[in-house]
RNA sequence: GCCGAAGUGGCGGAAUUGGUAUACGCACACGACUCAAAAUCGUGCGGAGAAAUCCAUGAGGGUUCGAGUCCCUCCUUCGGCACCA
């Protein structure tokens, strides 16, 4: 077979492509308007690796797909363009990050290019060209007027041997990546964009999106939101409060102490009071030159120092207790200070229990009763019937508990009862047993011997249920035998047990007429009522109600740590409410505000880097801190920038840039030096690919109409929350600013996974197993490493680079290559043509548009190419069909692959047809819905669910014509011969199975 | 520790609502073509067994006529969060 040479057809198509500007957007076109959108790159100077091509052959396929749809598709690139790793660089190299910058971003579209993805390149951005970082600048601006940017003082990771601030990535256990010195913490003022303001609309604006579980699940636990109680704390003697935030309001009556951060103001305040200040003020001290990652790192064991002198009180009962400072409160979370409940918190049980401090029980497990479950015994021993009863149980409230009973053949009373001993105490006139008996002690037996009174007793069944359950009104005399030897055997003091259980429920399948015989002697003896329970596929049925009935209370000794929620005891006038209730009663009486607290920070954009876009803001003296006007924008970055590190933001030490006057007052001011994180840059990079070129405004609001919000947006899994996060938030800021008539930026998002190394790591310069794309292009084509990318497995899974697998693809164009060839020169002989294949080609070729279309809607794109090979497979071994047929299957398996593998199908295209048709202009086929259907059907026989033959029937035969037929089956009746069918199931259309 | 996802041949994976487990591809083995090799084509390919059959979807149990799929318990891997009161 003769090889493709890949390079000269997609060269050849990617120019054509370039040339015909194939697939610039007219925004005024009139088919529905579709937004495809990649996660823009950053241009590392490495280039491409394989993950990158992964996410954008998936948004090639689905844009070049939707165009043959009709669709008018924007499908745009850009660059995420400034960065830290380029001025690492320049500070090494002394070279420009701006012109390195443009070098990667060189070879990162000359890559990209060499893929073949039909994006429309008239809209390339770059984030780092003052043309677009004017618009970031003036996005701070509006940000600013709407009060959404500030100033104010916070920590950062500072490194005193390179005099530099630190990101938290370049912190490597404790130490500054580059030259391992300890890094500190140092307080310093830091522009912030306050994205709390707009916490509940993050959170709710989830709900309708089209997006990942995990990544909304993620996002929502970034957002943190609880819902709990400010209650002011009084401090003996004195005016001052202590503000507290709390989620168990129910748990007040229990706070012992209260606990403060180390950075709590009122410390400072409170000095003269504090008899102990030197001990606080050294904790303080020692907690403050911890970094975020020490105090991590120590979090196993917990500090904290006693404030002696100032006393609290509990709003609640007026108790005066003491007040503890620990850094396991943080400062930024709540009011920096909580009440410690140690009964009912973790956190404040370990320290508790390490500082001595009392604990107080407040609430207890609203376990209302106990459920004890004997199953050790007899032929059921080891099956685990009660699995269901127990969930049951537990959905109503029971604590269950299943003790481990000796299970020996024959297990005696006493044993039993050893074994139940530690059991006995939870036991009490509302608790139940369940059980049955045979093989040891029966139930009844048993609780004679408790010596306990309890609710109720429960008899069970299970449905499999053999000797041991005889039918009610057996009249065979084995089982009156075994009826009486039961009870011979277990001689049971009637009048005892009535005194000891209340009541007695059956439990018995529906459909099962067997009875224990337990049961049907306490019904003879008079006790109150024997009840059924119908059990149907594993739920208990409208009799249920009869466990209901159950008396309602049970007391439970409580002596360990409990966390959830129950009944309050110890709390004055709210005993016995429960939790929930009690928040709402407790937050009345004692004028607790009811608020809700968010885990979500404010942003912190303040970089003191150089390669980002300036903060566009003055100090002056005189008249303090001024946004730059708008009309002054873009503030360019310098030229003349010294890298190196020292003390400050390398802007600083540019003299054009640093130095300016006033505008307001004139006189000489300095420029903020500092420049904006990078993803303010890639918070709003969608909505300026609808109008890059705009030098008067970020985008025209008539054109966002056109095309946002984003339609499909895919990308990595490393931007589920903070990417994501901010853009969604840039997008409400504007909606609310009236730039854009819509909430949320992404309607649907998919993630691709990470692309291993071949020895299954995670891709890494270290590990020497990284893949370069160009390679693989250059050896098997951009189409098999496309087609190759997709077929590795699901598109959100991680998988591991292989290879030697890539071939397989290789070989599937090159035989879609070599038969079209062969076939256009006539070299393909078709033979006999018939109705009935031509009706199957029909058929397949239906079922291969249906397979693929549907895949390609899904991204499954692996099974999607696994169908076309079948199809393929097809086309080439079938040859009794007309050349129509074959020409037509061809034609369709083309269009189908165009979207993977769009240059050998533009190529086969133009070879194909005489016309001067292009391949992606055509339309995606369609199918006929009455191709699909078939003649005949396979049913499959089972006898006992095991899978016995395989018949062959008409399409419309009916039930009993199939089920006669399977049951003549050779194969079958072999399985039949002489046995009884108890039932006969038959799922339509797909199989029989007879049940002996 | 908590939240989320997943575990299927030698490997990547398939099985859309519970209904023939292992599609498609890689690797491997044998055969054809060839002086030979590569490429290509053909056949085979979960395990045990001569066969009939039996056993296999991380482990154990349950529900069901029937479980990779549903339920319970546990184990492992990956991703995220981690004193959030």
């Amino acid at each position: 077979m003769e090889r493709y040479d890949h390079k000269t057809i997609e060269h050849k198509w990617q120019e054509r492509w370039e040339q015909e500007k194939s697939f610039l957007v007219n925004d005024k076109a009139g088919a529905e308007h579709y937004y495809v959108l990649d996660m823009f790159p950053y241009p590392s100077a490495q280039g491409l690796h394989v993950g990158h091509p992964e996410g954008m052959t998936a948004t090639d396929i689905y844009s070049r797909y939707l165009r043959l749809k009709g669709f008018n598709v924007l499908h745009p690139m850009g660059w995420d363009a400034f960065g830290l790793p380029a001025e690492n660089y320049a500070i090494k190299t002394g070279r420009h990050p701006g012109e390195l910058t443009l070098e990667n971003i060189d070879n990162f579209r000359r890559q990209i290019k060499s893929f073949g993805f039909s994006y429309d390149w008239s809209r390339e951005i770059n984030t780092a060209d003052p043309a677009y970082y004017k618009w970031t600048q003036w996005l701070f601006l509006k940000f600013y007027e709407k009060g959404l940017a500030y100033r104010k003082k916070a920590p950062v990771n500072w490194c005193s041997s390179c005099q530099t601030v630190l990101a938290n990535e370049q912190i490597v256990a404790g130490e500054c990546e580059r030259c391992h010195n300890t890094v500190e913490q140092r307080q310093m003022a830091q522009w912030f964009f306050k994205i709390t303001d707009y916490a509940e609309d993050l959170l709710k604006g989830l709900d309708d999106l089209d997006w990942p579980v995990n990544i909304k699940e993620m996002q929502k636990n970034w957002i943190g939101k609880s819902d709990g109680a400010e209650v002011e704390f009084g401090i003996k003697n004195q005016d001052k409060k202590i503000k507290i935030f709390t989620t168990r309001l129910d748990t007040i009556f229990g706070a012992t102490y209260l606990v403060l951060a180390p950075e709590h103001p009122l410390l400072n305040e409170l000095k003269t009071q504090i008899t102990n200040w030197p001990e606080v003020e050294k904790y303080i001290k020692k907690t403050q030159g911890k970094t975020e990652l020490e105090r991590k790192t120590e979090a196993k064991e917990k500090t904290g120092v006693k404030v002696e002198g100032v006393i609290a009180i509990n709003p609640a009962n007026n108790e005066e207790i003491p007040i503890f400072i620990a850094d396991y409160v943080l400062t930024s979370y709540g009011t920096g200070a909580i009440m410690a409940v140690p009964a009912h918190d973790e956190r404040d049980w370990e320290f508790a229990n390490k500082f001595k401090l009392p604990i107080c029980e407040v609430v207890k497990p609203s376990y209302d009763r106990t459920a004890l479950i004997l199953h050790g015994t007899g032929a059921h021993s080891k099956k685990n019937w009660y699995q269901w009863l127990k969930i049951e149980l537990e959905q109503r409230g029971y604590r269950v508990l299943v003790p481990d009973l000796p299970n020996s053949s024959m297990p005696n009373l006493a044993e039993w009862l050893k074994a139940l001993e530690p059991y006995i105490g939870y036991l009490d006139e509302h608790s139940i047993i369940i059980g049955h008996s045979l093989g040891g002690p029966t139930a009844i037996q048993l609780i004679q011997n408790l010596q306990k009174r309890i609710g109720a007793l429960i008899l069970v069944a299970p449905t499999s249920a053999g000797m041991e359950w005889k039918p009610i009104n057996s009249t065979h005399p084995s089982d009156q035998a075994s009826c009486i030897r039961t009870i011979t055997e277990a001689p049971v003091d009637w009048k005892l047990v009535r005194q000891n259980i209340i009541r007695v429920v059956g439990l018995f399948s529906s459909n099962d007429p067997y009875i224990p015989i337990e049961a049907k002697e306490l019904y003879e003896h008079n006790l109150p009522g024997v009840y059924r329970i119908f059990k149907d596929r594993g739920h208990f049925s409208e009799k249920t109600n009869e466990l209901n009935e159950l008396p309602e209370f049970f007391n439970l000794p409580c002596t360990e740590l409990f966390i959830g929620n129950g009944t309050l005891i110890q709390s004055g006038k709210f005993n016995s409410l429960d939790s929930e209730a009690s928040k709402v009663a407790i937050a009345k009486e004692i004028g607790a505000e009811l608020k809700t607290q968010y885990r979500l920070r404010d942003w912190l954009i303040s970089r003191q880097r150089y390669w980002g876009a300036p903060i566009p803001i003055i100090y002056c003296e005189q008249c303090g801190e001024l946004p730059v006007s708008e009309r002054d924008l873009p503030v360019e970055l310098p030229m003349d920038v010294d890298f190196r590190p020292t003390g400050e933001s390398p802007l600083v030490r540019s003299k054009s840039f640093h130095n300016v006057k006033c505008p307001k007052c004139s006189q000489p001011a300095k420029r903020e030096s500092d420049t904006m994180d990078t993803f303010v840059d890639s918070s709003w990079y969608f909505l300026r690919y609808i109008d890059p070129q705009n030098t008067k405004e970020p985008f025209a609001k008539t054109k966002i109409k056109n095309w946002l919000p984003v339609n499909l947006y895919v990308g990595g899994a490393e931007h589920a929350v903070m990417h994501l996060l901010y853009a969604r938030f840039f997008t409400k800021v504007l909606a609310d600013l009236g730039y854009l008539n819509f909430f949320e930026p992404f309607l649907k998002l998919r993630n691709q996974g990470l692309i291993l190394g071949e020895d299954g790591q995670k891709m890494s310069k270290s590990r020497g197993n990284v893949i370069n794309p160009d390679e693989i292009v250059d050896k098997y084509g951009a189409d098999t490493l496309r087609l190759y990318e997709m077929f590795m497995g699901p598109l959100e899974d991680s998988k591991p680079w292989n290879t030697s697998s890539i071939i397989g693809l290789r070989r599937f164009l090159e035989k879609v290559n070599n038969f079209s060839n062969q076939f256009l020169e006539g070299n393909i002989k078709l033979e006999h043509p018939g109705p009935e294949a031509e009706t199957a080609a029909l058929r397949a070729r239906a079922q291969t548009i249906k397979r693929v279309t549907d895949d390609i809607e899904n991204f499954r794109f692996n099974t999607a190419i696994s169908t076309l090979m079948e199809f393929n497979n097809v086309i080439i071994s079938k040859i009794n069909i007309s050349h129509e047929t074959k020409v037509i299957d061809l034609l369709t398996l083309l269009i189908l692959l165009y979207p993977f593998a769009p240059h050998l199908t533009s190529e086969l295209w133009e070879k194909l047809n005489s016309n001067k048709e292009v391949i992606w202009q055509q339309t995606w086929p369609v199918y006929d819905e009455f191709s699909l259907l078939v003649d005949t059907i396979k049913i499959v026989v089972q006898v006992n669910g095991k899978v016995r033959a395989q018949i062959e029937c008409a399409a419309d035969a009916v039930e009993s014509e199939i089920i006669k037929a399977a049951h003549a089956e050779a194969a079958v009746a072999k399985y039949l011969d002489g046995k009884k069918i108890q039932r006969t199931v038959y799922v339509p259309s797909k199989l029989v199975n007879f049940v002996l």
